[in-house]
RNA sequence: UCCUCGGUAGCUCAACGGUAGAGCGGUCGGCUGUUAACCGAUUGGUUGUUGGUUCGAGUCCAGCCCGAGGAGCCA
């Protein structure tokens, strides 16, 4: 009985007889041979039956086999340049474990819609299976720098009683006779809970009923939300650099396979290192102008700014301090001039935007008080969250980084719905 | 919500207002080293929907439905 392997570590056993569990992904044949690739979720591996080599069963099964049906093959590993992947397997058994049908996604070029319809079969394509590995890494790369930089995962909820920041579309839903909505940040509950850890994170996933159709944007997403106590607004940028770089350089290290099947230029990667430009509201207004795409003060960028600021640097680039009145009522001012706020934006480059929103917080319960006043928020549903202002106040900061976003930037990807499985855009929420 | 483009075979796309086609997939056959293999045969259609113009509509007109790209908003 050969010892079931996986592909991913199939180059551990050359000269061993193997056996692989796992799909068809694709089949050719001519006359007395047969090439059958398997892949098996860690990885593809090309499998040749000769018709004289093998017993009639399953030289059979290999003759019957159809695209994405789930097989078992035995055989002897041995390293073949011929063979995608460098190593294959010489077949002494084979066998079907359920016959497909006509798999609907053939191997060749088809539209978004039909993916999407497909979504849970299109999984399986190389090119998905590589974005949803690079996803992984990094999830688990920026939970690995949090964790060992004294950041402590402290989840958020995701019924809310009221709106985060009040500006944008909520999804509602009922609660026993109230109404309640569907977080779209965990940030004010984490502005709480640094009281008590000092340094906390939350990973999870957001919803904005905004009516958003671009490419950059996903009616589900999910988001990690570091909040500092005692941390300003250059404290928080130096702690984004740190992280983005961090993300950067292990997707780089630990997923060639999959950059290479996404044909993504790793070198593009490789310069996302510390430090990374900062440049104020004020100076990306004189890029901007410069390049012709002159900007009112006041106004905030659109995607075209966005891409424009990206592309002028070779890493990711803070643009800080943007005037107080286009940004979240929460905000801390600048002392030195309080039309501004201590708020930063990280613009990815490659015209991948903004992935990080963040800033200095407002600590002062006047100031607040007032904000709340202003923005037309409903003060009874924020007493919480100015009790936080008058036991024990602190200057703190923080930020948001969209998951789909990075992957995207990371991938190169064109859209950010092939970044999560199963994406919620407007208008499809199937499967 | 607004602007632009689109909807024809399972999929990707053709078709001057005049008999709806090709490639891929599927099926059958051939081939001992294939790389989205190749060669031959074959299968496959309520042209998104409703109405209108016309001798005749996939094609022209209007409404509706669905989708894509972009804007706004944001991660």
């Amino acid at each position: 009985m050969a010892e079931h392997v996986t592909i991913g570590r199939i180059g551990e056993h050359v000269g061993q007889q193997v056996t692989i569990k796992g799909w068809l992904y694709n089949k050719r044949d001519s006359g007395r041979l047969q090439f059958l690739l398997v892949r098996d979720g860690t990885g593809t591996i090309q499998s040749v039956a000769f018709k004289k080599e093998i017993d009639p069963a399953s030289w059979e099964a290999a003759a019957q086999v159809t695209q994405e049906s789930s097989v078992i093959a035995t055989g002897l590993v041995r390293a073949d340049d011929r063979a995608p992947g460098g190593y294959e397997l010489g077949l002494t058994a084979f066998e079907i474990v359920q016959l497909a049908g006509e798999y609907p996604i053939a191997l060749k070029s088809h539209g978004v819609d039909f993916l999407m319809e497909n979504r849970h079969l299109w999984l399986r394509a190389p090119s998905q299976w590589a974005v949803m590995r690079v996803r992984a890494t990094v999830i688990r790369a920026i939970r690995d720098w949090l964790d060992d930089h004294g950041f402590l995962l402290v989840d958020t909820p995701i019924l809310t009683p009221a709106a985060c920041e009040g500006t944008t579309t909520l999804f509602e839903t009922e609660y026993f006779g109230e109404k309640a909505y569907l977080s779209q940040s965990g940030q004010l509950y984490n502005e709480a809970t640094i009281g008590a850890f000092g340094r906390v994170y939350c990973f999870g996933p957001t919803f904005r009923a905004e009516k958003s159709k671009t490419r950059r944007h996903l009616i589900e997403f999910w988001m990690v939300e570091p909040e500092m106590a005692y941390v300003d607004l250059a404290g928080c940028m130096e702690v984004e650099e740190q992280l983005v770089a961090y993300i950067a350089q292990t997707v780089v290290s630990r997923c060639r396979p999959e950059l290479e099947i996404l044909e993504r230029d790793v070198a593009k990667l490789e310069a996302i290192v510390a430090p990374f430009p900062r440049i104020s509201y004020d100076d990306a207004l004189v890029i901007l102008a410069e390049a012709g795409e002159p900007l009112e003060w006041g106004d905030d960028f659109g995607a075209p700014h966005e891409t424009i600021l990206g592309n002028h640097f070779d890493r990711p680039v803070f643009v800080h301090r943007y005037p107080a009145r286009s940004k979240a009522f929460y905000m801390a001012e600048d002392e030195a001039n309080p039309e501004l706020s201590l708020s930063v934006d990280l613009i990815a480059p490659e015209g991948y935007g903004e992935i990080i929103g963040g800033g200095q917080r407002a600590h002062d319960l006047a100031l607040l008080e007032r904000r709340i006043e202003e923005h037309k928020l409903p003060r009874e549903a924020f007493e919480w969250y100015l009790d936080l202002r008058r036991y024990g106040a602190v200057p703190h900061s923080g930020f948001g980084l969209g998951i789909e976003r990075t992957v995207s930037w990371m991938c190169g990807l064109h859209h950010i719905r092939e970044t999560i499985p199963f994406p919620r855009t407007m208008g499809r929420i199937y499967p």
